[in-house]
DNA sequence: GTGCCCCCGCCAGTTACGTCA
DNA sequence: GATGACGTAACTGGCGGGGGC
C-alpha cells in the first residue's frame, strides 16, 4: 500500500535517527507543547505516549484530571440501569429493559445487552435516533453504522488534539454539540486512540529497524577495521604513526559507550536514547576511551571511587 | 486494614458497514 | 453492476482501578 495522509497527518518519513531527530520525532508530552496544525503535526503521535514500547509509560492516569466522581459515575449507574437500549441492538430488545432481566441474565442471547455494555448504553434524549428507520425487524438490521460528517469529525478531531480522553460530562457536553450519543462519541475517541497507536507502533518499527541498519552497517565497518588491524600488526611502526580511526569513549558517570569516528557518522553510532522526559542523555564532557588506544588514559580515570 | 462486589473506563481484537477504484 | 480493498463505526471480552459495604 502506497504511503499517503491517511487524515490523522502521520508519516512514516523518518531520518537518520540521530539524537536531534529522536527528539524532535518523540518529544515529551510534558516538555513539549501541542505542535502547530501543520500536515505533519496536526496529531501528534506522542500525544499521550513515550516514543517506543520500551520507554512507554502508563498514560491512562494522564486524564485523571477529567475523571469522573464516584459520584457522578454511580449516579449514571444508577440512571443507566433503566435506559433505553442502543441504536443498534434495539430491534432486537425483544426482552424488557428491566433491571432484573439486565442483571440476571448477563449472558443472555442477546450478547450485546449483556453487564456492563447494557447499562452503558445511554439514550440521551435529545440525541438522533438513529434507528428511527429501522425497527425493521430482524437481526439482520441490529448493527446500523453511521458515517460521521466531516464537521462532527472536525470537531471530534479538535477535541482529541486537546484530550485524548474524555470525562463523562465532556462527552455528554460533546455529544449533544455533535448531535451524537454519548456512546458515539466514546467509541469514536477509543477508536482514535487505536488508530494513534497504531500508527506510532508503525513509526517506532521503522525507527528500530533504522537504528539496526545502522548498527549492523557499523559493525560491518568495525569488523573490517578489525581485520585491517590485525593485517597490520606486524608493522609496529606503521601502527604507531596511525591516527586512531575509531574510539569507543564512555561515559564516566553512567559508563554509557558511545562511538565517536573522524571517519564515520558519529551520529548513526550513537547508542544514546531520548529520555521519557524527551530530554537527552547529559553531555559527555570528557570522554574515556575503552580501547587499545586507552592505554595513553592514565590510570586514575578509570578509578570507580568504591 | 482487608476482602468482596459492583461499576466504570480503557484496550485489543473483531465484526460489519460504507466507500472507492 | 459485481467485487475486493480499505477505512472506520460499533461490538465483545478482559483487565485494572476506585468506591461502597
Amino acid at each position: 500500500m502506497a504511503e499517503k495522509d491517511d487524515g490523522l497527518g502521520l508519516s512514516l518519513s523518518l531520518g537518520c535517527p540521530d539524537n536531534n531527530q529522536i527528539q524532535n520525532h518523540h518529544p515529551s508530552p510534558a516538555a513539549t507543547p501541542p505542535p502547530p496544525p501543520t500536515a505533519a503535526t496536526r496529531f501528534p503521535l506522542n500525544f499521550f505516549r513515550s516514543p517506543l514500547p520500551f520507554m512507554q509509560q502508563h498514560v491512562s492516569s494522564s486524564s485523571d484530571a477529567f475523571h469522573p466522581s464516584s459520584t457522578d459515575r454511580n449516579a449514571e449507574a444508577r440512571s443507566s440501569l433503566f435506559r433505553g437500549i442502543d441504536m443498534n441492538i434495539r430491534a432486537v430488545s425483544v426482552i424488557d429493559c428491566d433491571e432484573e432481566v439486565m442483571v440476571s441474565s448477563p449472558n443472555s442471547t442477546v450478547s450485546s445487552l449483556s453487564g456492563k455494555r447494557s447499562e452503558r448504553e445511554d439514550n440521551d434524549g435529545e440525541s438522533l435516533d438513529l434507528d428511527d428507520d429501522g425497527g425493521d425487524g430482524g437481526d439482520a438490521a441490529a448493527r446500523k453504522k453511521l458515517r460521521l460528517s466531516k464537521e462532527q469529525a472536525a470537531v471530534l478531531e479538535e477535541t482529541f488534539k486537546e484530550h485524548n480522553t474524555l470525562n463523562p460530562k465532556q462527552k455528554m457536553a460533546l455529544a449533544k454539540q455533535l448531535n451524537l450519543r454519548a456512546r458515539q462519541v466514546e467509541v469514536w475517541f477509543q477508536n482514535r486512540r487505536a488508530r494513534t497507536k497504531l500508527k506510532q507502533t508503525e513509526v517506532d518499527c521503522e525507527y528500530l529497524r533504522r537504528c539496526c541498519e545502522n548498527l549492523t552497517d557499523e559493525n560491518r565497518r568495525l569488523q573490517k577495521e578489525v581485520t585491517e588491524l590485525r593485517a597490520l600488526k606486524l608493522s609496529p611502526q606503521f601502527y604507531m604513526n596511525m591516527s586512531p580511526p575509531t574510539t569507543l569513549t564512555m561515559c564516566p558517570q553512567c559508563e554509557r559507550v558511545a562511538v565517536s569516528s573522524s571517519s564515520s557518522s558519529a551520529a548513526s553510532a550513537s547508542l544514546d536514547r531520548p529520555t521519557t522526559n524527551g530530554s537527552t542523555h547529559h553531555h559527555h564532557h570528557r570522554p574515556v576511551p575503552m580501547n587499545s588506544w586507552a592505554a595513553v588514559i592514565p590510570p586514575h580515570h578509570h578509578r570507580t571511587g568504591s
